[in-house]
DNA sequence: GCGCACATTATTGTATACAATGCTTGCCCA
DNA sequence: TGGGCAAGCATTGTATACAATAATGTGCGC
Protein backbone atom coordinates (compact mmCIF):
# COMPACT_ATOMS: atom_id res chain seq x y z
CA UNK A 1 0.00 0.00 0.00
CA UNK A 2 3.23 2.28 0.37
CA UNK A 3 4.90 3.26 -2.31
CA UNK A 4 8.60 3.84 -1.22
CA UNK A 5 10.80 5.91 -2.82
CA UNK A 6 13.11 3.25 -2.79
CA UNK A 7 16.68 4.31 -4.03
CA UNK A 8 17.80 7.68 -3.18
CA UNK A 9 20.26 8.33 -5.62
CA UNK A 10 20.78 11.58 -6.84
CA UNK A 11 19.75 11.20 -10.21
CA UNK A 12 16.67 13.85 -11.64
CA UNK A 13 12.96 11.85 -11.25
CA UNK A 14 11.61 11.75 -14.46
CA UNK A 15 7.79 10.84 -15.80
CA UNK A 16 8.92 6.99 -16.26
CA UNK A 17 10.51 7.32 -12.59
CA UNK A 18 7.50 7.54 -10.87
CA UNK A 19 5.45 5.65 -14.12
CA UNK A 20 7.90 2.60 -12.97
CA UNK A 21 7.62 3.13 -9.58
CA UNK A 22 3.42 3.24 -9.87
CA UNK A 23 3.93 -0.01 -12.19
CA UNK A 24 5.88 -2.33 -9.78
CA UNK A 25 3.62 -1.56 -6.42
CA UNK A 26 0.66 -2.34 -8.68
CA UNK A 27 2.44 -5.10 -10.10
CA UNK A 28 3.85 -6.69 -6.88
CA UNK A 29 0.09 -5.93 -5.17
CA UNK A 30 1.28 -3.37 -2.59
CA UNK A 31 -1.41 -0.88 -4.63
CA UNK A 32 -5.16 -2.98 -4.65
CA UNK A 33 -7.36 -2.23 -7.75
CA UNK A 34 -9.38 0.76 -7.36
CA UNK A 35 -7.02 2.59 -5.04
CA UNK A 36 -7.27 6.17 -5.66
CA UNK A 37 -3.97 7.70 -7.24
CA UNK A 38 -4.19 11.60 -6.09
CA UNK A 39 -1.83 13.73 -7.98
CA UNK A 40 -0.94 15.76 -5.17
CA UNK A 41 -0.40 12.86 -3.26
CA UNK A 42 2.34 11.42 -6.06
CA UNK A 43 4.04 15.01 -6.35
CA UNK A 44 4.64 14.88 -2.69
CA UNK A 45 6.47 11.22 -2.63
CA UNK A 46 8.14 11.91 -5.72
CA UNK A 47 9.15 15.60 -5.19
CA UNK A 48 7.99 16.36 -8.48
CA UNK A 49 5.26 19.12 -9.72
CA UNK A 50 2.01 17.73 -11.26
CA UNK A 51 3.22 18.15 -14.35
CA UNK A 52 5.27 15.18 -14.26
CA UNK A 53 2.65 13.49 -12.05
CA UNK A 54 0.40 13.55 -14.66
CA UNK A 55 2.78 12.39 -17.71
CA UNK A 56 3.45 9.00 -16.13
CA UNK A 57 -0.40 8.97 -14.84
CA UNK A 58 -1.08 8.71 -18.80
CA UNK A 59 1.55 6.60 -19.40
CA UNK A 60 -0.02 3.71 -17.03
CA UNK A 61 -3.57 5.04 -18.46
CA UNK A 62 -2.09 3.92 -21.95
CA UNK A 63 -1.25 0.69 -20.66
CA UNK A 64 -4.56 -0.26 -18.87
CA UNK A 65 -2.53 -0.40 -15.23
CA UNK A 66 -4.48 2.47 -14.71
CA UNK A 67 -7.86 3.90 -15.34
CA UNK A 68 -8.23 8.29 -15.42
CA UNK A 69 -11.73 9.07 -15.05
CA UNK A 70 -12.09 12.77 -15.99
CA UNK A 71 -12.75 15.40 -13.17
CA UNK A 72 -12.33 12.50 -10.83
CA UNK A 73 -8.53 11.09 -10.84
CA UNK A 74 -6.81 7.95 -11.54
CA UNK A 75 -7.34 4.48 -10.46
CA UNK A 76 -5.89 1.04 -9.48
CA UNK A 77 -7.95 -0.64 -12.95
CA UNK A 78 -10.13 -2.74 -11.97
CA UNK A 79 -9.86 -5.59 -15.00
CA UNK A 80 -13.75 -6.59 -15.62
CA UNK A 81 -14.16 -10.50 -16.22
CA UNK A 82 -14.18 -10.22 -19.89
CA UNK A 83 -11.17 -7.82 -19.75
CA UNK A 84 -9.37 -10.50 -17.89
CA UNK A 85 -10.49 -13.43 -20.33
CA UNK A 86 -9.24 -11.05 -23.20
CA UNK A 87 -5.87 -10.41 -21.65
CA UNK A 88 -5.34 -14.34 -21.24
CA UNK A 89 -6.66 -15.16 -24.25
CA UNK A 90 -4.13 -12.92 -26.49
CA UNK A 91 -1.42 -14.02 -24.50
CA UNK A 92 -2.25 -17.66 -25.49
CA UNK A 93 -1.98 -16.12 -28.91
CA UNK A 94 1.46 -15.03 -28.47
CA UNK A 95 3.61 -16.05 -25.74
CA UNK A 96 3.94 -19.87 -27.16
CA UNK A 97 5.36 -18.84 -30.64
CA UNK A 98 7.67 -16.63 -29.03
CA UNK A 99 8.75 -19.58 -26.38
CA UNK A 100 9.47 -21.44 -29.42
CA UNK A 101 11.74 -18.57 -31.05
CA UNK A 102 13.21 -17.79 -27.67
CA UNK A 103 14.20 -22.01 -27.88
CA UNK A 104 15.91 -21.69 -31.21
CA UNK A 105 17.71 -18.58 -30.19
CA UNK A 106 18.56 -18.86 -26.28
CA UNK A 107 22.44 -18.73 -25.69
CA UNK A 108 24.10 -20.20 -22.53
CA UNK A 109 23.99 -16.81 -21.44
CA UNK A 110 20.27 -16.89 -21.54
CA UNK A 111 19.42 -19.75 -20.06
CA UNK A 112 22.16 -18.76 -17.20
CA UNK A 113 19.69 -15.21 -16.63
CA UNK A 114 16.65 -17.18 -16.42
CA UNK A 115 17.80 -19.31 -13.99
CA UNK A 116 19.27 -16.43 -12.02
CA UNK A 117 15.59 -15.15 -12.13
CA UNK A 118 14.11 -18.31 -10.77
CA UNK A 119 16.74 -18.11 -7.74
CA UNK A 120 15.73 -14.52 -7.15
CA UNK A 121 12.50 -15.76 -7.17
CA UNK A 122 12.52 -18.16 -4.67
CA UNK A 123 14.86 -16.28 -2.30
CA UNK A 124 11.61 -13.83 -2.41
CA UNK A 125 8.84 -16.60 -1.61
CA UNK A 126 11.36 -17.99 1.15
CA UNK A 127 11.65 -14.31 2.46
CA UNK A 128 8.05 -14.52 2.36
CA UNK A 129 8.21 -11.43 -0.41
CA UNK A 130 4.98 -12.38 -1.93
CA UNK A 131 4.46 -9.56 -4.33
CA UNK A 132 7.64 -9.62 -5.43
CA UNK A 133 7.79 -13.01 -6.14
CA UNK A 134 5.06 -12.53 -8.34
CA UNK A 135 6.83 -10.03 -10.02
CA UNK A 136 9.95 -11.42 -10.65
CA UNK A 137 7.39 -14.78 -11.69
CA UNK A 138 5.89 -11.88 -14.76
CA UNK A 139 9.44 -10.38 -15.62
CA UNK A 140 10.12 -13.87 -16.49
CA UNK A 141 7.89 -13.83 -19.49
CA UNK A 142 9.33 -10.44 -20.54
CA UNK A 143 12.48 -12.29 -20.41
CA UNK A 144 11.50 -14.68 -22.20
CA UNK A 145 10.72 -12.49 -25.01
CA UNK A 146 13.54 -10.35 -24.96
CA UNK A 147 16.04 -13.76 -26.07
CA UNK A 148 13.25 -14.44 -28.60
CA UNK A 149 15.01 -10.65 -29.76
CA UNK A 150 10.93 -9.58 -30.68
CA UNK A 151 11.14 -6.09 -29.07
CA UNK A 152 7.30 -5.66 -30.44
CA UNK A 153 6.18 -8.47 -28.37
CA UNK A 154 8.19 -8.03 -25.66
CA UNK A 155 6.83 -4.41 -24.96
CA UNK A 156 3.30 -5.89 -25.43
CA UNK A 157 3.93 -8.82 -23.04
CA UNK A 158 5.24 -6.33 -20.27
CA UNK A 159 2.15 -4.84 -21.22
CA UNK A 160 0.03 -7.67 -21.29
CA UNK A 161 1.85 -8.73 -17.61
CA UNK A 162 1.28 -5.79 -15.60
CA UNK A 163 -2.64 -6.64 -16.42
CA UNK A 164 -2.48 -10.09 -15.83
CA UNK A 165 -1.43 -9.34 -12.02
CA UNK A 166 -4.47 -7.09 -11.48
CA UNK A 167 -6.23 -9.65 -13.06
CA UNK A 168 -4.91 -12.23 -10.57
CA UNK A 169 -5.56 -9.62 -7.39
CA UNK A 170 -8.98 -9.52 -8.66
CA UNK A 171 -9.65 -13.01 -9.48
CA UNK A 172 -7.22 -15.37 -7.60
CA UNK A 173 -8.91 -18.23 -6.33
CA UNK A 174 -8.14 -18.95 -3.00
CA UNK A 175 -7.74 -22.53 -3.05
CA UNK A 176 -5.28 -23.04 -6.24
CA UNK A 177 -1.77 -23.83 -5.17
CA UNK A 178 1.37 -21.70 -6.42
CA UNK A 179 2.53 -24.43 -8.95
CA UNK A 180 4.50 -21.71 -11.08
CA UNK A 181 8.23 -22.27 -10.61
CA UNK A 182 7.89 -25.93 -11.49
CA UNK A 183 6.66 -24.38 -14.76
CA UNK A 184 8.97 -21.64 -15.33
CA UNK A 185 11.78 -24.75 -14.46
CA UNK A 186 10.53 -26.68 -17.04
CA UNK A 187 10.49 -23.75 -19.52
CA UNK A 188 14.54 -23.06 -18.53
CA UNK A 189 15.06 -26.59 -19.40
CA UNK A 190 13.64 -26.88 -23.03
CA UNK A 191 14.86 -23.59 -24.18
CA UNK A 192 18.14 -24.62 -22.37
CA UNK A 193 17.76 -27.83 -24.80
CA UNK A 194 16.92 -25.65 -27.86
CA UNK A 195 13.48 -27.75 -27.87
CA UNK A 196 11.32 -25.35 -29.95
CA UNK A 197 8.42 -27.95 -29.89
CA UNK A 198 8.69 -28.59 -26.25
CA UNK A 199 9.07 -24.64 -25.03
CA UNK A 200 5.75 -23.86 -26.74
CA UNK A 201 3.51 -26.83 -25.60
CA UNK A 202 4.91 -25.85 -22.33
CA UNK A 203 4.41 -22.37 -22.55
CA UNK A 204 0.88 -22.77 -23.77
CA UNK A 205 -0.13 -25.06 -21.32
CA UNK A 206 1.38 -22.68 -18.57
CA UNK A 207 -0.47 -20.33 -19.64
CA UNK A 208 -3.78 -22.81 -19.53
CA UNK A 209 -3.17 -23.33 -16.24
CA UNK A 210 -2.41 -19.84 -14.91
CA UNK A 211 -6.33 -19.11 -17.06
CA UNK A 212 -7.70 -22.03 -14.79
CA UNK A 213 -6.27 -21.36 -11.93
CA UNK A 214 -8.46 -17.90 -11.97
CA UNK A 215 -12.50 -17.57 -10.93
CA UNK A 216 -13.81 -15.87 -13.61
CA UNK A 217 -17.14 -17.27 -13.33
CA UNK A 218 -18.83 -14.58 -11.71
CA UNK A 219 -17.82 -11.34 -8.67
CA UNK A 220 -19.55 -8.48 -10.04
CA UNK A 221 -18.22 -5.08 -10.34
CA UNK A 222 -20.16 -4.05 -6.98
CA UNK A 223 -18.93 -6.74 -4.72
CA UNK A 224 -15.26 -6.08 -6.00
CA UNK A 225 -15.84 -2.20 -4.79
CA UNK A 226 -18.05 -3.30 -1.80
CA UNK A 227 -14.88 -5.57 -0.72
CA UNK A 228 -12.15 -2.83 -1.62
CA UNK A 229 -13.90 -0.66 0.49
CA UNK A 230 -14.36 -2.30 3.55
CA UNK A 231 -10.86 -4.12 3.38
CA UNK A 232 -9.20 -0.70 2.79
CA UNK A 233 -6.49 -1.60 0.29
CA UNK A 234 -4.82 -4.40 1.85
CA UNK A 235 -7.72 -7.40 2.11
CA UNK A 236 -6.78 -10.75 -0.11
CA UNK B 1 0.83 17.45 -45.72
CA UNK B 2 -1.34 19.71 -44.74
CA UNK B 3 -3.02 19.05 -41.07
CA UNK B 4 -7.01 20.33 -41.90
CA UNK B 5 -8.95 21.36 -38.73
CA UNK B 6 -11.92 19.36 -40.88
CA UNK B 7 -15.36 19.68 -38.82
CA UNK B 8 -15.69 22.91 -37.11
CA UNK B 9 -18.43 22.06 -35.20
CA UNK B 10 -18.45 23.80 -31.96
CA UNK B 11 -17.44 21.02 -29.73
CA UNK B 12 -14.26 21.65 -27.17
CA UNK B 13 -10.94 20.57 -28.50
CA UNK B 14 -9.49 18.12 -26.44
CA UNK B 15 -6.46 16.05 -26.89
CA UNK B 16 -8.09 12.92 -28.55
CA UNK B 17 -9.20 15.51 -31.21
CA UNK B 18 -5.69 16.34 -31.64
CA UNK B 19 -4.08 12.65 -31.44
CA UNK B 20 -6.86 11.69 -33.58
CA UNK B 21 -6.31 14.15 -36.21
CA UNK B 22 -3.07 13.33 -36.84
CA UNK B 23 -3.14 9.89 -36.44
CA UNK B 24 -5.55 9.77 -39.09
CA UNK B 25 -3.20 12.36 -41.15
CA UNK B 26 -0.29 10.21 -40.62
CA UNK B 27 -2.80 7.26 -41.38
CA UNK B 28 -3.69 8.89 -44.47
CA UNK B 29 0.08 9.70 -45.64
CA UNK B 30 -0.51 13.22 -45.21
CA UNK B 31 2.40 13.33 -42.69
CA UNK B 32 5.54 11.34 -43.94
CA UNK B 33 7.54 9.34 -41.89
CA UNK B 34 10.26 12.00 -40.37
CA UNK B 35 7.92 15.10 -40.35
CA UNK B 36 8.62 17.44 -37.63
CA UNK B 37 5.89 17.95 -35.07
CA UNK B 38 6.60 21.47 -33.73
CA UNK B 39 4.39 22.39 -30.43
CA UNK B 40 3.77 25.30 -31.14
CA UNK B 41 2.62 24.62 -34.50
CA UNK B 42 0.21 22.17 -33.51
CA UNK B 43 -1.26 24.57 -30.90
CA UNK B 44 -1.70 26.95 -33.36
CA UNK B 45 -3.39 24.84 -35.56
CA UNK B 46 -5.87 23.35 -33.12
CA UNK B 47 -6.43 26.40 -31.12
CA UNK B 48 -5.32 24.73 -27.58
CA UNK B 49 -2.73 25.77 -25.50
CA UNK B 50 0.99 22.99 -25.44
CA UNK B 51 -0.15 21.18 -22.24
CA UNK B 52 -2.90 19.61 -24.38
CA UNK B 53 -0.61 19.31 -27.61
CA UNK B 54 1.60 17.64 -25.49
CA UNK B 55 -0.63 14.63 -24.16
CA UNK B 56 -1.89 13.94 -27.78
CA UNK B 57 1.77 13.94 -28.64
CA UNK B 58 2.16 11.58 -25.64
CA UNK B 59 -0.47 9.46 -26.54
CA UNK B 60 0.52 8.90 -30.31
CA UNK B 61 4.29 8.49 -28.76
CA UNK B 62 2.84 5.17 -27.03
CA UNK B 63 1.29 3.65 -30.00
CA UNK B 64 4.52 3.97 -31.69
CA UNK B 65 3.09 6.61 -34.27
CA UNK B 66 5.65 9.00 -33.47
CA UNK B 67 8.96 9.31 -31.56
CA UNK B 68 9.48 12.11 -29.51
CA UNK B 69 13.44 13.32 -28.49
CA UNK B 70 14.28 14.75 -25.42
CA UNK B 71 14.45 18.33 -26.56
CA UNK B 72 14.37 17.92 -29.86
CA UNK B 73 10.75 17.14 -30.04
CA UNK B 74 8.29 14.94 -32.31
CA UNK B 75 8.43 13.62 -35.25
CA UNK B 76 6.23 10.95 -36.99
CA UNK B 77 7.84 7.24 -36.51
CA UNK B 78 10.42 5.52 -39.14
CA UNK B 79 10.02 2.24 -38.16
CA UNK B 80 13.13 0.34 -39.01
CA UNK B 81 13.30 -2.97 -40.92
CA UNK B 82 13.28 -4.99 -37.89
CA UNK B 83 10.23 -3.44 -36.30
CA UNK B 84 8.25 -3.35 -39.63
CA UNK B 85 9.34 -7.58 -39.75
CA UNK B 86 7.96 -7.53 -36.10
CA UNK B 87 4.65 -5.67 -36.45
CA UNK B 88 3.53 -8.24 -39.40
CA UNK B 89 4.78 -10.77 -37.25
CA UNK B 90 2.57 -9.93 -34.73
CA UNK B 91 -0.29 -9.30 -37.25
CA UNK B 92 -0.40 -12.63 -38.31
CA UNK B 93 -0.34 -14.05 -35.33
CA UNK B 94 -3.57 -12.23 -33.85
CA UNK B 95 -5.38 -11.66 -36.97
CA UNK B 96 -6.22 -14.55 -38.61
CA UNK B 97 -7.64 -16.02 -35.00
CA UNK B 98 -9.39 -13.01 -34.86
CA UNK B 99 -10.80 -13.37 -37.62
CA UNK B 100 -12.12 -16.79 -37.48
CA UNK B 101 -13.90 -15.76 -33.92
CA UNK B 102 -15.17 -12.60 -36.26
CA UNK B 103 -16.76 -15.28 -38.44
CA UNK B 104 -18.40 -17.27 -36.21
CA UNK B 105 -19.97 -14.12 -34.00
CA UNK B 106 -21.27 -12.21 -37.40
CA UNK B 107 -24.82 -10.99 -37.46
CA UNK B 108 -26.19 -9.56 -41.32
CA UNK B 109 -26.23 -6.22 -39.96
CA UNK B 110 -22.07 -6.70 -39.29
CA UNK B 111 -21.72 -7.79 -42.80
CA UNK B 112 -23.48 -5.14 -44.17
CA UNK B 113 -20.83 -2.90 -42.26
CA UNK B 114 -18.54 -4.36 -43.44
CA UNK B 115 -19.89 -4.23 -47.07
CA UNK B 116 -20.85 -0.56 -46.85
CA UNK B 117 -17.00 -0.36 -45.91
CA UNK B 118 -15.93 -1.45 -48.98
CA UNK B 119 -18.13 0.55 -51.08
CA UNK B 120 -16.88 3.85 -49.34
CA UNK B 121 -13.12 2.39 -50.31
CA UNK B 122 -13.90 1.86 -53.74
CA UNK B 123 -15.72 5.38 -53.52
CA UNK B 124 -12.32 7.17 -52.13
CA UNK B 125 -10.22 4.92 -55.09
CA UNK B 126 -12.98 6.50 -57.78
CA UNK B 127 -12.04 10.02 -55.89
CA UNK B 128 -8.42 9.10 -56.69
CA UNK B 129 -7.79 9.70 -52.72
CA UNK B 130 -5.64 7.22 -52.28
CA UNK B 131 -4.87 8.35 -48.82
CA UNK B 132 -8.46 7.69 -47.55
CA UNK B 133 -8.67 4.16 -48.84
CA UNK B 134 -5.37 3.36 -47.30
CA UNK B 135 -6.95 4.53 -43.86
CA UNK B 136 -10.45 2.53 -44.88
CA UNK B 137 -9.45 -0.26 -45.64
CA UNK B 138 -6.78 -0.46 -42.64
CA UNK B 139 -9.80 0.22 -40.40
CA UNK B 140 -11.18 -2.90 -42.34
CA UNK B 141 -9.16 -4.84 -40.17
CA UNK B 142 -9.93 -3.41 -36.69
CA UNK B 143 -13.55 -3.64 -37.82
CA UNK B 144 -13.34 -7.85 -37.83
CA UNK B 145 -12.25 -7.45 -34.54
CA UNK B 146 -14.86 -5.39 -33.22
CA UNK B 147 -16.99 -7.96 -34.99
CA UNK B 148 -15.16 -10.44 -32.55
CA UNK B 149 -15.84 -8.81 -29.90
CA UNK B 150 -12.87 -8.54 -28.54
CA UNK B 151 -11.76 -5.11 -27.44
CA UNK B 152 -8.49 -5.58 -26.33
CA UNK B 153 -7.17 -7.48 -29.79
CA UNK B 154 -9.23 -4.35 -31.02
CA UNK B 155 -7.21 -1.94 -29.47
CA UNK B 156 -3.98 -3.48 -30.56
CA UNK B 157 -5.27 -4.06 -34.44
CA UNK B 158 -5.60 -0.42 -34.40
CA UNK B 159 -2.18 0.16 -33.50
CA UNK B 160 -0.26 -1.81 -35.76
CA UNK B 161 -2.55 -0.97 -38.38
CA UNK B 162 -1.16 2.68 -37.68
CA UNK B 163 1.99 1.42 -37.34
CA UNK B 164 1.33 -0.70 -40.74
CA UNK B 165 0.72 2.44 -42.79
CA UNK B 166 4.05 3.96 -41.59
CA UNK B 167 5.56 0.63 -43.07
CA UNK B 168 3.71 0.99 -45.99
CA UNK B 169 4.65 4.66 -46.82
CA UNK B 170 8.62 3.34 -46.27
CA UNK B 171 8.74 0.43 -47.78
CA UNK B 172 6.08 -0.50 -50.44
CA UNK B 173 7.30 -1.65 -53.27
CA UNK B 174 6.21 0.56 -56.34
CA UNK B 175 5.76 -2.46 -58.50
CA UNK B 176 3.06 -4.48 -56.58
CA UNK B 177 -0.68 -3.19 -57.57
CA UNK B 178 -3.24 -2.82 -55.17
CA UNK B 179 -5.30 -5.92 -55.16
CA UNK B 180 -6.50 -5.30 -51.48
CA UNK B 181 -10.43 -4.75 -51.57
CA UNK B 182 -10.34 -8.44 -53.84
CA UNK B 183 -9.08 -10.06 -50.23
CA UNK B 184 -11.04 -8.21 -48.33
CA UNK B 185 -14.60 -9.23 -50.61
CA UNK B 186 -13.42 -12.99 -49.77
CA UNK B 187 -13.14 -12.21 -46.10
CA UNK B 188 -16.36 -10.79 -46.53
CA UNK B 189 -18.05 -13.73 -47.73
CA UNK B 190 -16.69 -15.95 -45.45
CA UNK B 191 -17.59 -13.92 -42.72
CA UNK B 192 -21.33 -14.05 -44.24
CA UNK B 193 -21.18 -17.70 -44.33
CA UNK B 194 -19.81 -17.80 -40.84
CA UNK B 195 -17.50 -19.78 -42.45
CA UNK B 196 -14.46 -19.54 -39.37
CA UNK B 197 -11.80 -21.85 -41.39
CA UNK B 198 -11.95 -19.91 -44.10
CA UNK B 199 -12.10 -17.05 -42.62
CA UNK B 200 -8.98 -17.45 -40.90
CA UNK B 201 -6.96 -18.85 -43.95
CA UNK B 202 -8.16 -15.92 -46.16
CA UNK B 203 -6.72 -13.57 -43.22
CA UNK B 204 -3.77 -15.28 -43.14
CA UNK B 205 -2.84 -15.33 -46.71
CA UNK B 206 -3.87 -11.54 -47.14
CA UNK B 207 -1.49 -10.22 -44.69
CA UNK B 208 1.15 -12.72 -46.30
CA UNK B 209 0.01 -11.02 -49.33
CA UNK B 210 0.82 -7.57 -47.35
CA UNK B 211 3.90 -8.21 -45.90
CA UNK B 212 5.02 -10.03 -49.29
CA UNK B 213 4.50 -6.67 -51.25
CA UNK B 214 6.85 -5.03 -49.09
CA UNK B 215 10.49 -4.34 -49.70
CA UNK B 216 12.26 -5.48 -46.19
CA UNK B 217 15.62 -6.49 -47.16
CA UNK B 218 17.26 -3.02 -47.35
CA UNK B 219 16.77 0.83 -47.49
CA UNK B 220 18.94 1.94 -45.08
CA UNK B 221 18.15 4.44 -42.46
CA UNK B 222 20.52 7.14 -43.71
CA UNK B 223 18.65 6.57 -46.96
CA UNK B 224 15.57 7.44 -45.70
CA UNK B 225 16.55 10.39 -44.04
CA UNK B 226 18.30 11.93 -46.75
CA UNK B 227 15.37 11.14 -49.18
CA UNK B 228 12.28 12.82 -46.98
CA UNK B 229 15.06 15.64 -46.72
CA UNK B 230 15.72 16.16 -50.25
CA UNK B 231 12.22 15.33 -51.70
CA UNK B 232 10.32 17.67 -48.71
CA UNK B 233 7.67 14.80 -47.70
CA UNK B 234 5.91 13.74 -50.74
CA UNK B 235 8.48 11.69 -52.44
CA UNK B 236 7.58 8.36 -53.37
C1' DG C 1 38.71 31.40 -47.04
C1' DC C 2 38.09 27.94 -43.45
C1' DG C 3 37.13 26.51 -38.83
C1' DC C 4 36.14 27.10 -34.23
C1' DA C 5 34.22 29.64 -30.21
C1' DC C 6 30.70 32.33 -28.62
C1' DA C 7 26.31 34.81 -28.65
C1' DT C 8 21.64 34.54 -30.18
C1' DT C 9 17.40 32.38 -31.11
C1' DA C 10 14.00 28.93 -31.24
C1' DT C 11 11.97 25.05 -29.08
C1' DT C 12 11.12 21.89 -25.53
C1' DG C 13 10.86 20.74 -20.29
C1' DT C 14 9.03 21.96 -15.83
C1' DA C 15 6.63 24.48 -12.44
C1' DT C 16 2.99 27.26 -11.06
C1' DA C 17 -1.27 30.01 -11.28
C1' DC C 18 -5.91 30.03 -12.35
C1' DA C 19 -10.39 27.87 -13.95
C1' DA C 20 -13.71 24.27 -13.81
C1' DT C 21 -15.66 20.27 -12.00
C1' DG C 22 -17.31 17.15 -8.54
C1' DC C 23 -17.69 15.82 -3.79
C1' DT C 24 -18.85 16.84 1.01
C1' DT C 25 -21.07 19.00 4.59
C1' DG C 26 -24.40 21.46 6.85
C1' DC C 27 -28.57 23.84 6.69
C1' DC C 28 -33.37 24.35 5.73
C1' DC C 29 -37.85 22.75 5.17
C1' DA C 30 -41.34 19.38 4.67
C1' DT D 1 -36.19 12.77 11.09
C1' DG D 2 -35.04 12.51 6.44
C1' DG D 3 -34.46 14.35 1.88
C1' DG D 4 -32.87 17.88 -0.99
C1' DC D 5 -30.39 21.94 -1.98
C1' DA D 6 -26.56 25.11 -1.64
C1' DA D 7 -22.20 26.76 -0.29
C1' DG D 8 -17.49 25.51 0.61
C1' DC D 9 -13.74 22.58 -0.27
C1' DA D 10 -10.76 19.50 -2.49
C1' DT D 11 -9.07 17.89 -6.76
C1' DT D 12 -8.40 17.82 -11.55
C1' DG D 13 -8.05 20.43 -16.22
C1' DT D 14 -5.90 24.11 -18.80
C1' DA D 15 -3.06 27.93 -19.78
C1' DT D 16 0.92 30.49 -19.12
C1' DA D 17 5.47 31.87 -17.33
C1' DC D 18 10.02 30.62 -16.66
C1' DA D 19 14.18 27.48 -17.14
C1' DA D 20 17.04 24.47 -19.78
C1' DT D 21 18.62 22.57 -23.90
C1' DA D 22 19.79 22.29 -28.65
C1' DA D 23 20.06 24.67 -33.22
C1' DT D 24 21.55 28.63 -35.62
C1' DG D 25 24.15 32.49 -36.93
C1' DT D 26 28.09 35.63 -36.37
C1' DG D 27 32.63 37.15 -35.80
C1' DC D 28 37.24 36.43 -34.86
C1' DG D 29 41.70 34.34 -35.59
C1' DC D 30 44.53 31.60 -38.30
Amino acid sequence: MTLTTSHSSSAPVTADTVSSAVSQAIHQHRLAPGTKLGEDELSDIYGVSRTIVRTALQSLAHQHIIEIKRNRGAFVAQPSLTEAQEVFEVRELLEPRTARSAAQKATANDVALLQDHITQEHTAIDAGDRGRALYLSGKFHVEIARIAQHQTIADMINVLVARSSLIIALYWRRESAICESQAHHALINAIGDNDAARAEELMQSHLVDLHSALNLKELPAVEQDLRTMLLGNQGR
